[in-house]
DNA sequence: TATAATACATAGTATTGCTAGGTGTCAAGA
DNA sequence: TCTTGACACCTAGCAATACTATGTATTATA
């Protein structure tokens, strides 16, 4: 997989996998993995820098839990991100469409 | 659609567009517009040094045309253009699958 | 005759995901 | 006990790429 390949599908892809729940970095890393059978192994440096200027734009929210020793940051969606979700999951299904009417002509 | 959108899927296009017939970078333009209906409307500044790092890296192969006084350069696919197009088409399916496993879960 | 469409080109910009490196906790095995 | 690996976070700097803005020139149209 080409590394420019998901550029500008990461916050799609983020915003998805907190649809439904809410999870810490390292674990979204790993839903993203599981899900997509293997084909998104994200490494740190995409994921933490994605989570805050997610947060920064007010899509996420996140709270520290402490519930073993070990810190986390738990992420939710915000009443924003999940419009901004259903604004993403839009325009990837006009994308995915357009590219398969050039790739499948 | 984003800027970002595109990235890292734009070589697929184009070398999608020239698959079944050479065209000059105006023409994929108006191409890729009509195909994806409406879609992709790529500004020149996009297409031109897409198609020249294409062409530099071995994938299309290039003449100038001058039927009419206007100078064209049309663009074909070179044999590594295709077989980077059947790659490229195949790590599009597994994307664009991965993307919906995690979108459509 | 002026405007728009056709057709090419490139310098500079902004965004973004990744590499590389760092800190610290916890469990398991030597 | 010590070391290794998994877990869990963070950031500075890098590389790649599509876009903006601008320029040139030809042809068709109003």
């Amino acid at each position: 997989m080409n590394a420019e390949t998901l550029k500008g599908h990461l916050d799609l892809l983020l915003l998805a996998a907190l649809a439904d729940r809410s999870a810490h970095g390292y674990a979204i890393v790993e839903i993203l993995r599981v899900d997509s059978g293997g084909t998104f192994d994200l490494p740190e440096g995409t994921i933490y820098p994605a989570l805050h200027r997610l947060e920064h734009a007010g899509l996420l929210g996140s709270y520290w839990s402490a519930e073993t020793g070990r810190r986390r940051r738990v992420y939710q969606l915000t009443a924003k991100g999940q419009q901004a979700l259903a604004q993403r999951q839009q325009e990837w299904q006009q994308f995915s469409r357009a590219v398969n009417a050039i790739v499948g002509a």
